[in-house]
DNA sequence: GTACATTAAATGTATGTACATATATTTGCA
DNA sequence: TGCAAATATATGTACATACATTTAATGTAC
């Protein structure tokens, strides 16, 4: 994509305000870096929440993580954790089986296959290859601390 | 939600760079903000995609816009228009007829039914009332430079 | 120890997203 | 004119999201 201010992009010709403007320009810029990351797994045939939750089960491995621990940390909260794991089943990429010390959890586990497609992906998706890095890193940090500002 | 370091929310405990955990932080924030949105619309029937929509429509009102219109404006590009206007059709939100100049677009229209809908919600979806007006104008700002700087 | 509340995960349903394909219409050019 | 390319929209399919409900297991109060 050729470098646009959001005005241009969505062919909008003003804003509000200021803080309008940052608003819709936070959701755009957010689908953009999506958007990107899906076309980048997409040839490993892997959608960018089934990649994410395969990134928490290899910080965990060898331990395996229950479906609460994954819905902890996924970055979409209300997403379905279960059925990620359907799909990241069927290709042999996870384990699912009945934790025998509390039977209503479920042990997910990584396969070595699992970890061995995240070995490859890791060569490319180095966040230096992201949009990110044409901030500096002053710039990111002060990124940071207006976005947790924003939240609170 | 109460105030939180983005490394709290998602129980990450280290990012390996300011600009990887400003990546995640954008995607996060995002979601976050859209599903604020989300919920402040769910009383009034609609979802944060069709409310985008009537918004357009009502930008153009009383001229009709083209569904190529509508992606052109969306701020999720490759999402389908098409069966966004479906819903609002079913609804009595928006109107859809064949264009006589040019008999393969589609001309679509906001009611009134639309347009009052609209009106109520104007109310309370100021965006004084979004996490972005935890920020100071000049905050607001660099944001924007921020975010433009990434997409370039 | 039975009854009731709580928790973990799965399932149902409507909607939206991503992407490929289909259908109809118009445009442009040999 | 006639026919291929381009355009506008709709449709098909797989996946994800949002949220309510269900099922099973565990915890707890009596």
């Amino acid at each position: 994509m050729t470098t646009m201010r959001i005005e241009d992009e969505i062919k909008q010709s003003a804003f509000k305000s200021e803080f309008h403007k940052a608003y819709i320009n936070l959701l755009y810029t957010s689908n953009y870096l999506e958007q990107e990351h899906g076309t980048l797994l997409k040839p490993f045939g892997i959608t960018s929440p089934q990649y994410n939750v395969l990134r928490i089960l290899r910080g965990q491995h060898p331990k395996p993580a229950t479906v609460s621990l994954l819905i902890e940390r996924m970055l979409d909260k209300t997403s379905n954790a279960s059925r990620i794991v359907d799909k990241l089943e069927v290709k042999d990429l996870v384990t699912r089986k009945q934790c025998p010390d509390d039977r209503r959890t479920v042990d997910v586990l990584i396969t070595d296959k699992g970890l061995a497609l995240l070995k490859q992906i890791d060569v490319l998706d180095d966040d230096t290859k992201t949009g990110i890095h044409n901030l500096s890193e002053k710039e990111a940090a002060e990124l940071n601390r207006l976005l947790d500002k924003i939240r609170d």
